[in-house]
DNA sequence: TGTGATGATGTTACCGTTAACATTGTACAA
DNA sequence: TTGTACAATGTTAACGGTAACATCATCACA
């Protein structure tokens, strides 16, 4: 394995100055660090994260702790893991999957988290190493998260129906005491506050023949065009196949969705959405992950919320 | 930092004692052993995996090498990352995961590939470090894999369905030039070829409202009940979709998928489906990669399969 | 010309673990 | 009784990197 010593000697330094040339490049002179840098060229030199790593009383694992039960496991997750693997790697850290909150934490530089609960913060509050939230904190929280604006998302839809010429709109909402659950519903309430269009408020659980059934008894209530904004993708899938068996899509009845991750292009006809922009969450989750492991100040911006868009497909265009 | 020293100090014996408890328990004595093993219990000692992996020449980093459109990204695939993961972290491994075939390999241990392909397999030969492949590997190619058994899948849903009392068995396959995709149909052949009825296989591409055209110009030849063995769930969910306009489901016409990852959970009625062993299926392909980066040598058994069963849901009980 | 500040580079020790070798004690055969 | 094999444990020297400190040359200024 080439190493620093063979850097060193390639380039008749000493085996510090590489290291300088690689850690503090301000240091060294121009000379001496392109000298370097040829050698670091010639004999393919990679830095060994490990020796790195116990010098540094780091291990550069992140673990990834999901909460949510697995067995439902949404399809969102592949997505955001690889994301957030892309993004580790590129600063060096290597990824850890955990289920059980209760792990040891001896090994590991920081926790991400998806699916907690509120009742899960005051575990998470107590550990020994950063923690970084996905999804919004509770504004008493001290733990620093990363959201999809899920407020802004919904306001999105909802104006976007409204400017489509739909003014008889529905919101399926989840039957979830979580904030992001509210957040939605709330997006849906302030844009029709503000249009001054009926508010027509119903909720569900997170299945689509649930959606189905819920939107089946709401459908005679119509007054065409209808547009109905649901609080996920599933539900838009339920929701879509109760409409479809009485009206046409979309010209007498749109439907929009939230989440953008492979059931939005297995409907038929396939679902406008809105669609979380995961690539970007997981960089901001790793951005404020690292810089509270490497920096031992927080960033000043704890809580970052990222604003989705909508994708157009086929079950809005009036 | 809890360490080795501290163990031994407690204990009364050298730390190189407790790296032996730990690593070669056949090389100390039962008294020491108990002696060395309360300590660690009392000063809460847990190895240290990077100076581990330091002196060991190791990493202990797993690339998960992901060959497939990500943009396409199946939800499987949360579901066989999350198990990989957990796997190789119970033996000690943290989790990388790349989309790049030609990333350099001087930082990791091993790789695992999925969504490879045929020119793959010549890259993937030459690399410096153990690979394993998700997905059965061609009786000329020297590398490791393991794979669900997808003839023995197919071959299961098809005596299934003829179990159930259908006589019109037909099978939609995928129109991929992929082994996996023929091992399939082999399934369906060789079970009719046994029962001795008649043989229809139809292809299409692996989306769902391409399944439905492609059922619908084909329903008028049914002679009821008519079962459809699909290569996979997205084509099941489009052939239930085509079906369900004119026929009873299962009374009429039964359908069986094949994967069992979320899909099967979406349709309206439920999909029973052959339901890839993915907990299985990852700890086979840790086991694979961890004893070839062990032991020099490989393992024997070179190309495992697991065989997959039915779930049973409610679009085949006649 | 001597002195001290400054910037560039080298030297040393250590991070926590393990392989290899060294040491000790004990049992048993000659 | 002595030598020897062997089992149990200890000692040493790495693995590859970096922080902290030491050294050295250069330059400005009194």
């Amino acid at each position: 394995m080439v190493n620093l010593n063979d850097v060193a000697r390639k380039a008749h330094v000493s085996k510090m100055t590489v290291s300088r040339v690689i850690n503090h490049p301000d240091q060294v002179s121009p000379e001496v660090m392109t000298l370097v840098q040829q050698a670091i060229e010639a004999v393919g030199y990679v830095p060994n994260q490990v020796a790195r790593a116990l010098v540094n009383q780091r291990h550069y694992v992140i673990r990834f702790l999901l909460l949510e039960d697995v067995a439902t496991v949404e399809p969102n997750y592949a997505k955001l893991l690889i994301r957030l693997a892309q993004n580790l790697q590129q600063k060096g850290y290597t990824l850890e999957i955990s289920l059980d909150i209760t792990a040891e934490t001896k090994s590991i530089d920081g926790i991400i988290v998806s699916g907690w609960r509120q009742e899960d913060l005051s575990k998470l509050q107590a550990l020994d190493v950063p923690v970084t939230l996905y999804g919004a904190a509770p504004t008493n929280c001290p733990l620093s998260s990363v959201d999809v604006d899920n407020q802004a998302g919904i306001e999105k839809a909802t104006k976007y129906m409204w400017r489509q010429g739909y003014r008889d709109i529905y919101y399926i909402g989840l039957s979830l005491d979580l904030p992001f659950a509210k957040q939605r519903e709330a997006g849906y309430r302030a844009v029709m506050a503000q249009k001054g269009g009926r508010v027509s408020v119903y909720q569900t659980e997170n299945h689509a023949h649930l959606a189905d059934t819920l939107v089946t008894n709401l459908m005679h209530n119509f007054q065409l065009p209808t547009a109905i904004v649901c609080a996920t993708d599933r539900i838009a899938l339920g929701v879509l196949r109760a409409v479809q068996r009485v009206y046409h899509i979309p010209r007498e009845c749109g439907v929009i969705g939230f989440d953008g991750v492979f059931i939005d292009q297995l409907t038929q006809p396939q679902l406008t959405t809105v669609r979380q922009p995961f690539a970007l969450i997981a960089e901001k989750i790793v951005a404020q992950i690292i810089s509270q492991i490497e920096s031992e100040t927080t960033l000043e911006t704890n809580n970052v919320s990222v604003s989705p868009d909508i994708v157009v497909r086929e079950t809005t265009s009036l």
